[in-house]
RNA sequence: GGCGACGUAGCCAAGCGGUAAGGCAGGGGUCUGCAAAACCCCCAUCGCCGGUUCAAAUCCGGCCGUCGCCUCCA
């Protein structure tokens, strides 16, 4: 079995074949940046960090990209609103978003292009497809012809005609199609323009991607990718553009990712009903997040509520229980034994779910059934190197999903500051059970338990945690 | 109105022609002074109605319901 990989483009699942054998690259359409980003950005952003990683844990060479619009309507309304100027506006939330991602767990890029630095190929790429027939100037704006586009409309599905009917654009009379979506906006006053050779201006919304794609990744890219909600008209516009402009086939694989659901809708900055990712990590962890979204599958929307994010904590616990030390001494015999064959047949699951189409959830099923070998083994005194090796696995297979399986923040953050004073009663409650004080010992369990301190006693010894609030 | 996706146990969710993965919750047991954790066991015939097939959750048709796109959007 190799990778296969759901094409937006054909509707078929295709066996993956990069242009370069063993080289990958990836364009991926990132955040508009002008306000705090919720998780829905962060789970295209998680969603596209697993393919990338899996790509690489193939042994693929990725060269992965992925933008910054930094000009745009609604920054500048923003920035305006703010008494801000806009591109110090973009800054700010464009380094906010690094910063989430860093908190994701999620792996740089290895470029982040921003409109505001692209003008020059921006524009050439425009006056290219002027030359060639694709795009008319309009009172200092430039459009692009869709009728000119034999194909326009493969992406989506949609004729040109069909997209006519009960449609909500707004006719604009100078335009020669409805459909015709601009390259280039003239310069209104007060908005942040740059020269051209069209006038001064700014660019349209799709040409800024399919620029900066050709730019840095050349003519055919092998995966481009981004949210469902981007197929029309924005991926749709990119492949008329790109592929009017080169003449040849713009990106191998489209990928879309499903959306994140809140109450039963789409979770959006329009609709306000969002949170932010700032919110999240508060709360939870960025392991928790992953884990949710890579329980469901990656075209599918995926429901948060309450419930499914405390759902997923738990599952969180349980996958780290598999990371606990040995505790008996047998590293041979029949218990080893079935451990070192649950690893490789856990490996060989963990693979062949990826390879269809990056099914996490069969892949998180694999690392659950490795979980329970690790745990079934060391209840069975395993340990040695084969307990080691699987306790590898099960980090290394995590580690593809950008699971880190760390112990929460809480317990690390009571190292600072309670940690003497919680051993302290622990071992006070430790010298009760010797001397039999049954009745003493578990009120100063249960007292921890009222203030968050969770207490186990395990052959190795109490072990205690701070449960988050 | 057009294009598309989806409906699997209390919840989340794989499977996509050969007789239902996994997790959470729940029940029983082992261990434990008692717990907790861990381990073992139990817990669904797949929205509804027809059809194709030796065989359907999986294919086809109809119906009901939910969601996305068609306007900025990951």
């Amino acid at each position: 079995m190799a990778l296969r990989i759901y094409n937006t483009l054909t509707r078929q699942t295709e066996a993956f074949v990069p242009h370069q054998p063993g080289q990958v690259t990836m364009y991926i359409c990132g955040p508009t940046v002008y306000a705090d980003a919720h998780i829905g950005h962060a789970m295209a952003a998680i969603i596209f960090d697993t393919v990338r990683r899996y790509l690489v844990y193939q042994g693929y060479a990725v060269h992965f990209v992925t933008n910054f619009t930094d000009v745009d309507d609604k920054i500048i309304r923003r920035a305006r609103e703010q008494g801000r100027d806009p591109l110090e506006l973009a800054n700010h939330y464009a380094s906010e978003y690094l910063r989430h991602l860093r908190e994701l767990n999620v792996l740089p890029a290895d470029l982040y292009p921003r409109v505001s630095q692209e003008m020059a190929w921006i524009t050439a790429m425009i006056l290219g497809l002027e030359e060639k027939g694709y795009a008319y100037r309009l009172d200092g704006d430039v459009y692009f012809r869709v009728t000119r586009d034999e194909d326009y409309g493969k992406l989506s599905g949609r004729r040109l005609q069909e997209a006519l009917a009960g449609t909500r654009i707004e006719e604009d009379a100078r335009k020669e199609h409805p459909g015709d979506f601009a390259l280039w906006k003239g310069a209104k006053p007060g908005e942040p323009a740059w020269e051209s050779p069209f006038g001064a201006g700014r660019p349209g919304w799709h040409i800024e991607c399919s620029a900066m794609c050709l730019h840095h990744l050349g003519e055919a890219v092998d995966i481009h990718g981004g949210g469902n909600d981007l197929i029309f008209p924005h991926h749709e516009n990119e492949i008329a553009q790109s592929e009017s402009y080169t003449g040849k086939a713009f990106a191998r694989y489209w990928m879309h990712n499903g959306m994140l659901q809140l109450a039963g809708e789409k979770m959006s900055k329009s609709l306000g009903n969002l949170v932010t990712i700032d919110q999240f990590l508060r709360e939870h962890s960025a392991d928790a997040l992953r884990l949710l979204i890579a329980t469901g599958h990656y075209r599918k929307p995926v429901v948060y509520t309450a419930e499914t994010v405390e759902s997923a904590e738990r599952s969180l616990a349980r996958l780290r229980s598999g990371l606990r030390p040995a505790q008996g001494r047998e590293s041979t015999g029949e218990a080893a034994e079935k451990l070192r064959l649950a690893v490789e047949e856990v490996r060989a699951g963990f693979i062949e779910a990826m390879d269809d189409d990056f099914n996490t959830a069969g892949a998180i099923a694999a690392l659950f059934e490795l979980v329970r070998a690790i745990n079934s083994g060391r209840a069975g005194g395993v340990s040695g190197p084969f307990f080691q090796a699987a306790q590898q696995t099960l980090r290394e297979l995590a580690g593809v999903l950008g699971l880190q399986l760390a112990e929460p923040a809480a317990e690390a953050a009571a190292e600072v500051a309670a940690r003497p004073f919680i051993d302290l009663l622990v071992n006070v409650r430790g010298d009760l059970r010797q001397a039999r004080q049954w009745a003493l010992a578990d009120k100063v369990r249960d007292s921890l338990k009222a203030l968050g301190v969770t207490l186990e006693d395990t052959p190795a010894g109490p072990r205690w945690k701070i449960e988050a609030e």
